[in-house]
DNA sequence: ATCAATTCTGGTAGCGCTGCCAAAATTTTC
DNA sequence: GAAAATTTTGGCAGCGCTACCAGAATTGAT
């Protein structure tokens, strides 16, 4: 239990703590004699250096914060993969919290991550407490928010625009023809990305004067039954639908199936329009028209800013229509 | 950011600093009194304690920290959410590194992870270095590792077997009448859990005397995409099989669409069996014939074994058969 | 009012490390 | 070989907090 200490690591080697401690970190100088003891102390002690207190002494704790709304959606392991390859190869870790879509919990796992001083706090999106961004501003940590680009950030905002997304999408469908349009999706007040992607599909579909026909929205997070069932409870109660706009590919291959099921050809008698551009929608037997979100992109390009220190800044990494076969 | 320190609350409170202490962790005695200053003070400085200094005076770091091999893999981020909640609840966090299926990676990275001082770690699995091993027992955390039961466990094990379900697949297939048997996986070097389940998939089909026809391995992760191409090239090597065992769903889910996108009539020319029991086999025009595997459920439960300072043990969660419809 | 029992409070020594600085050892220069 | 320049080294304060203990304040009993 009591682990092994520097102290103790410098008196097996015959050196000063500091001598062990430059050498342990590879800086400042010491002699290639030093670093042949000294290595050969820790070996002999198995002694594991303690970060705690490395990090309290020198006030940078190579700790990155993410409070992701959800592990549920692959848009959060997503980012988290992207993120964590970078932050390893430079001797980061990261460190998580699960919001579940609640900003109370959010504000709350927001305070418990700046305990630990991070060097980095990222966050889905931009809709926060007052609260938590005031804490955010005030710990003087840097702040990533992610996967959106429609509001004012914080720090540093890297993602794609949620509207711009919809809109697009809705231009898609509209071009191919489509014009009984509906919409299947989850939960909107607590995935306000989700609820801007929406707003704007049917505003522009609006514009163009063929406004949304029907839509189903089912409580609780997205998945690929909540979509198959969505889809079927449309279709019960707007058989003349073309084409519908679900809120994420899971969704959306969830009314595939349902279509499959039913002898639904698609696209001639139904159009299904995803979005996040899953590796799934690939390989189903007609490929899914959807859009591709870089999301392990986000992740990587996150962390890169951070561990850089890199100034304020807004990247826009895109997203890339999908015309597939489904639309 | 200097940012404001107890001293400075204690200061502002008019109080010592030991008060203070007693007050934010509310442990110990002070007076009504006492906690109300404390509390405006804070509130006034928007003082956030700071848990590295907090461990390093306690040594107890509530941090817990998760080494896995993926996170594209749902598996994973399936655990880190089972565990997640349970930690969150408990005033701990959930720190992770990804080795990428590469066990000296997974040695640095628990290097990396043990110098935080966590109260456990969080690993998948029983093959890991004899470095790591060494470690770990040295370290005097607490270790569970996970998914898996068959291996000696350094501390506690939470899974299920992997033979066992490898057995049972195979008995399964055996007993609907299936005796032209194939494989289609992805690289078992790496994934030694999936390896154990083909070893005794095979073993199984062997001893009732109809051992494996063929079989098709994949470099790379498993994915949708890989159990695809796998299940065409498997097919157009050995054309007669009459059923095949997958690595796990998402390659089973990628062997069904090649089905659908052929006209291969499922189960009636070819039978299909997975591994995990994904929610999206259950929406699947056909339910996908699988094992599911508790995988939310072991996180929490190994969260929870954490959490309590509970004695070693191994946890056996099992695992539940799904018939389906395409086996 | 007095004394004991109880509750509350504050001072201080670390936790294990890094940063700073001065001292020691080594190398270079003349 | 002495002086100067350079490299290497070790001592110690302090990061912000908690644990421990002694002392102050309060309460209760007599």
């Amino acid at each position: 239990m009591a682990s092994v200490t520097l102290a103790e690591v410098a008196e097996a080697a015959g050196l000063g703590e500091s001598t062990v401690s430059r050498v342990l970190r590879n800086e400042g100088s010491f002699s290639r004699k030093a670093r042949v003891r000294v290595m050969e102390a820790v070996e002999r002690l198995g002694y594991v250096p303690n970060r705690i207190a490395g990090t309290l002494a020198s006030a940078g704790s190579r700790l990155v914060a993410f409070v992701i709304p959800s592990l549920s959606n692959i848009v959060f392991p997503d980012l988290l993969r992207g993120a964590s390859g970078v932050l390893e190869a430079n001797q980061h870790q990261a460190v998580f919290a699960v919001t579940d879509y609640d900003p109370g919990r959010e504000e709350a796992l927001v305070a418990a991550m700046l305990a630990w001083r991070p060097t980095a706090v990222i966050l889905a999106g931009f809709e926060h407490n007052e609260g938590t961004r005031k804490m955010l501003r005030a710990s003087g940590r840097r702040v990533v928010e992610v996967l959106d680009l429609d509001g004012e950030p914080v720090d540093i905002a890297v993602g794609f625009s949620n509207r711009t997304a919809g809109r697009e999408s809705a231009a898609f469908l509209l071009r191919r023809g489509y014009r009984r349009v509906g919409y299947v999706g989850h939960d909107l007040e607590r995935d306000t990305r989700a609820g801007k992607r929406y707003a704007s599909f049917c505003a522009a579909l609006e514009m163009a004067g063929f406004p949304l026909v029907d839509r189903q929205i089912n409580a609780g997070p997205s998945s690929v039954e909540s979509g198959r069932q969505g889809l079927e409870q449309l279709l019960a109660r707007s058989p003349g639908l073309d084409a519908v706009y679900f809120s994420n590919d899971d969704m959306a291959i969830g009314g595939y199936f349902h279509c499959l099921a039913r002898g639904i050809s698609i696209p001639s008698q139904l159009a299904i329009f995803g979005y996040n551009g899953l590796d799934i929608g690939r390989v189903t037997p007609q490929p899914l028209s959807t859009i591709r979100t870089p999301r392990v992109v986000t992740g990587q390009v996150a962390a890169e800013l951070v561990v850089s220190n890199a100034p304020s800044q807004v990247v826009d990494l895109g997203f890339e229509l999908i015309e597939g076969a489904t639309a």
